[in-house]
Formats: structure tokens, C-alpha cells, sequence
DNA sequence: TCGAACATGTAAAAGGTTACATGATTAC
DNA sequence: GTAATCATGTAACCTTTTACATGTTCGA
């Protein structure tokens, strides 16, 4: 799903400016989509001129002034047939995991200081889901995705406390050489 | 990481062909990172011309003929740095938090079915963790990426069985005037 | 008054996918 | 003989990030 169909399902929310938008991102998105202003802004121009949004600046005396897109009824079709049309996969990238598939290259010091970034990291997107989980109203959707995070990230840090002394412990530097790469 | 740096990543675990390297990305990578042809070639192309990887290809009357690239000592250097200097971050994109995120907007056989879909797409990962995971020797930071993947795995589906037909029960479709978007 | 937050946008570059083009070898 | 797998590579396109450029408003 691209940046320009998320930024249409986030006017079906509310109507709202390509700064509002990019705080959605960092916030209810965040867990499965990013998306920096580079990217929101030439959307919601191309999403006005597919006619899927419109706008109306907001007058005052604010410079810039306030852009305020809204959803069109074409708009609010045209993602839902997007939602539909879309198979739910799900892909992680993980520079984490690389490290650890890499871990017999590199010194236990840094293994260990890797391990505790991960395990910081992993905490504070728990800790952030967490504080919304109860916090306001949500469709059963979104309680079910922040819900489906909390769980994952709880089992993740779970896993990562239980193994990774074990891990450190046995963990060997294993040289430039230890492959016999022989002619 | 991008694919570049992981192809030398896999040149230091083996010799191997732009072919075999596809392979790794379909199966030990396949958890945490993709990538298809038309990233791999150029970047072992590239690999080449910075002198971290040195190719030979081998004789035969194949057509076309296998290129097999080596790791150089320059190159299996200059990975190590790459895995130190990486922060270990991790980003997941999905469609199927997106699509739980809007489910109200969606009619609820839709709804059943994307959670069956990606039930089954969890329940297929998981298996090929499975299946790999007693196999062959693995490092012990390669164990740790797969047994991680097995535990979050587990999780997520036991949480989807768990949740799914609370969801389904409750799942009311709010129509397109749902929201007051008055003028 | 000073820094954070509000607010809009562009341009260049990076990074990657998709589709194409080609052909040999192997297993059934 | 025929389908799958092995094997290499390019070109056009798409998407997104990064860095830039600009200026206002609000709270401490």
C-alpha cells in the first residue's frame, strides 16, 4: 500500500492538512507505515488532481496558510475498493535480525550493545502503544491492531530477555577465515 | 541495509552466482528482507567495481555461462563496518494492519476472509521457520533470527484465533456518512 | 527573545520492482 | 517433448527519502 492511498484512508478519518497527515504517520501509522512529507505532499497534490480530495485554504493570517484536504465521495470509493483489492501481506525489514544472522562476525562487545538498542527499541514502541491502548475511543479495528502490537512487541522483548545471555555467552568471534574459500 | 550490503553479506557466508544469491533472499533472508533480479545484478556489479567482491566465471559449456563472485578482503572488511555502523532498527509494512485499521469500512465477509488470507500466509511462514529450524547447523545468531521468527509467529496467530471472532461478531460496517463532514 | 511547533512545498538522488530478452539443462 | 529450473542481464518506471528553502505563531 502506497503513501498516496494511506494518505487517502486518512482523510476517510478526518479532513485534515499534509501536516496533520504526517503526524498521523508518526503516530496510529506508525506501526506499519511511514511516510515523510517528501512524500505526503506530491500525493495529496496528485490525489486533488484525480479529483479523490479537495481542499480549501483556511483564511487568516497564517503564512502558509492551512490547506485543509477532504475526502470526495469518489475518493472514499476509491479506497475502499483500494482495501479490498489488497491482499493483507505484511513484510518486515529488519536490520536487526541481519546482524544477528551476521553475529559470528562481530565482537561480543558490539553483539551486546546491539542486543540492548533492540531490546530499548522494542521497548519504547511497547511503552508507546501501551499508553494509547486505553487511552481513547477506538474502532474494534484499531483496538485490534494496537492490541495484535502490544502482543508481539511483549513476546519479542520476552524472547530477547530470556535468550540473550545465553547467546552472548556462548558467542564466539568467528575470524575473516574461518571459511575455506581455497584458490 | 540495503541490497548491496546484503549481498556482500551472503558472499561472506559462500562463494555463490547472482542466481544463488536470489536464492538466499527466497529462503534465509526471506524473513527480513527481499529483493529481486534487477537490485541483485547491478549491486554485484557494483560490489565489483569497488573491488569488495572479484568474480571467475566458471568453465563449461554452459550458456550463460555460471559467474561465481568471492568476497575480497577488502570486502568482508567492509561489511563488518557496515554491521557495526547499522542501528539495529527494524520496520514493518503491512497491508493487513492498514486493512484492520479501516475494517469498519469494510463488509464483514470481506473482513472474515482478509483474516483468513493472512492467517494462512502467518501459518505458512511459520511452517517454513519450522521446517528449517531443526534442519542443518546453524550459528547461534542464526538460530536466534529463526527461533525469534517461530516465537512472534506463534504469537501473532494464537492472538488472531484468539481475537478473530470477537471482531467478526462485533464488526459493524459504518457507511460512507458516517463521519459528519458538514458544509 | 528564543526555541519548538506549525505549515508548505520542491528537486535531486537513491533504491527498488517489473517486465523484458535470451537461452541451456535437467527431470519427468 | 515439455515443463521446471538454471542462468544472466537491462531498461523503464515507480516510490520514497533526503535535503533544501521559507516563513509564522505560540509558549516559556
Amino acid at each position: 500500500m502506497d503513501v498516496r492511498t494511506l494518505c487517502l484512508g486518512a482523510l476517510c478519518i478526518t479532513d485534515a492538512t499534509g501536516y496533520d497527515i504526517k503526524k498521523m504517520f508518526e503516530s496510529a501509522f506508525n506501526h506499519f507505515q511511514h511516510a515523510s512529507y517528501g512524500s505526503i505532499y506530491p500525493a495529496l497534490r496528485q490525489l486533488e488532481e484525480s479529483g479523490l480530495v479537495s481542499s480549501h485554504e483556511e483564511p487568516g493570517t497564517k503564512h502558509p496558510a492551512r490547506k485543509v484536504f477532504s475526502v470526495t465521495d469518489e475518493g472514499h470509493q476509491s479506497f475502499i475498493e483500494a482495501l479490498v483489492s489488497t491482499p493483507p501481506a505484511e513484510q518486515l525489514r529488519s536490520d536487526f535480525l541481519v546482524l544477528l544472522f551476521f553475529a559470528h562476525l562481530l565482537p561480543t562487545e558490539v553483539l551486546a550493545h546491539k542486543l540492548a538498542e533492540a531490546e530499548a527499541a522494542y521497548q519504547e514502541n511497547l511503552s508507546y502503544l501501551e499508553s494509547i491502548a486505553g487511552k481513547c475511543e477506538h474502532t474494534a479495528g484499531v483496538q485490534f491492531t494496537i492490541d495484535l502490537g502490544i502482543r508481539t512487541l511483549r513476546g519479542k522483548l520476552a524472547f530477547l530477555r530470556e535468550r540473550r545471555d545465553h547467546l552472548l555467552a556462548n558467542h564466539k568471534l568467528i575470524p575473516m577465515q574461518w571459511e575455506d574459500r581455497g584458490s
